[in-house]
DNA sequence: TGTACATCAGTGAACGCGCGTTCACTGATGTAC
DNA sequence: TGTACATCAGTGAACGCGCGTTCACTGATGTAC
């Protein structure tokens, strides 16, 4: 059901603002994104914008809601290929590679998911918390799975973020502490990657070539051997491939 | 020996902008710092700043050298409290602390270090490595004094960053194999503090209130399980206390 | 000691830039009678 | 079928803003004779 043209619209012109918009933000970085150097590229005004987003905060928001829309579903497709449970080590493995290609491959997109580029912009509190899940949802769902076959090791330190036994009813609203814990498990690992990747794309192991990759595959292999029990699969015992 | 003030030169003109500057980032953050604005607050023209910084590019590197520095320095009067070969965990616990506790107090301060706040703005390669190198130095030092008393555990997986034994020769110039292990460990710890660090000011963990802490100190507590061989030190056991 | 000159830190005006946003508009299309 | 009107996506001009940087200048101070 396409409804019809209205005089001189042009086709999917709210799409078109948004595909130059990244691109612009792919070449430039998201700091210099303005409406006016989207319209420029478009041979539109500037004002026609305004039919489609309310003003410029309106459009980040829209692009970045997109963007962890499709971040999500990416590492929710590469999470795919490795089903069931036997293979949750490499799965573990494909997640956290997938994680540092993509911010290599589109750097600029992760600083504006995971940075603040964008001077005087925020993120709306409302979206915030749908679209951290989805962009953590594969991981979440690894750790998850992880426990339930027994293979999560919870570090005995963590236990401590649990409140003592006889106030577990102050958990947040739908938690138990089975979710405080894997949760806390998966927001680690993530910091750990995300530690890595962004430090490598500040340029903060400019000079020492390669590393920034070596480095990687050690920190998931220390991961992996912190958070996972294997013993309980049959020492399966899945070598850390560095590709 | 003080030179004297030419005609209506203003005294320490060049200090007072660099801590008008500093003001201005803490309040509004790095990127909307600006020559006029800086001007403007020290009631005097923008063009007199040009007597002190070549651009406005000079200015921030100015600030980028000094804040390098004092962090620094920072780090290594935090890691003095804790001197000689049997405080190194407590050490290794201070200095992670005073991290981020920097970082919480100077949020801006700390994007400017490590992230890339400035649209347009590269820090000069040419300082690049000292001030990199100063930003890690107490870090680098107790890894050290670590592997000297025999306490640092390299992880295995880790031997594979080093060339075959039979192509030792291709190491940068100066560096041995234990300085690359070493180091290699050091940046490994760094990121993964910097990991939890960036990703809580960046307001990732905003909603699950205490657990940033909570979640360093498991951290931290992870770290020196993981890389610190305590037997060698008659089993010390320092606790990590949660402040 | 007095005069002519040099120095140079800070000034004020200006240049040219890009930005977000507003506003009255226009003109092709759709609709009602 | 023809005419009058409504719709509304996109236009062009304008507002007001702040920015980095340049340039000729000014005027208090220091210096040489």
């Amino acid at each position: 059901m396409v409804r019809p043209l209205k005089s001189r619209q042009i086709p999917n012109l709210q799409e078109a603002i948004k595909a130059v918009a990244w691109k612009q933000i792919s070449e430039t970085g998201a700091a210099s994104l303005s409406l006016r150097s989207i319209a420029r590229e478009l041979n539109i005004s500037a004002p026609a914008i305004y039919n489609y987003f309310a003003d410029r905060d309106a459009l980040v928001t829209s692009l970045m809601v997109d963007a962890f829309a499709v971040y999500g579903q990416y590492h929710n497709e590469v999470a795919s290929g490795y089903p069931g449970p036997e293979r949750l080590v490499e799965r573990m493995f494909a997640l956290a590679r997938a994680f540092r290609d993509w911010a290599l491959d589109f750097p600029q997109r992760y600083e504006l998911l995971f940075g603040n580029p964008i001077p005087g912009y925020r993120f709306p509190e409302h979206e915030f918390h749908a679209a951290l899940h989805q962009s953590n949802c594969a991981l979440l769902q690894l750790i998850g799975e992880l426990h339930s076959v027994g293979m999560l090791q919870v570090p005995d330190s963590m236990l401590a973020m649990l409140p003592p036994p006889d106030r577990m009813q102050d958990l947040p609203a739908g938690q138990n502490p089975v979710e405080l814990l894997t949760d806390a498990v998966a927001v680690l690992i993530w910091s750990r990657l995300h530690g890595l990747v962004s430090l490598e794309l500040a340029g903060m192991f400019a000079g020492r070539q390669g590393s920034a990759q070596a480095l990687y595959e050690v920190e998931l292999e220390l991961i992996v051997r912190q958070f996972v029990n294997s013993n309980r699969m049959g020492g399966s015992d899945v070598q850390p491939s560095i590709r």
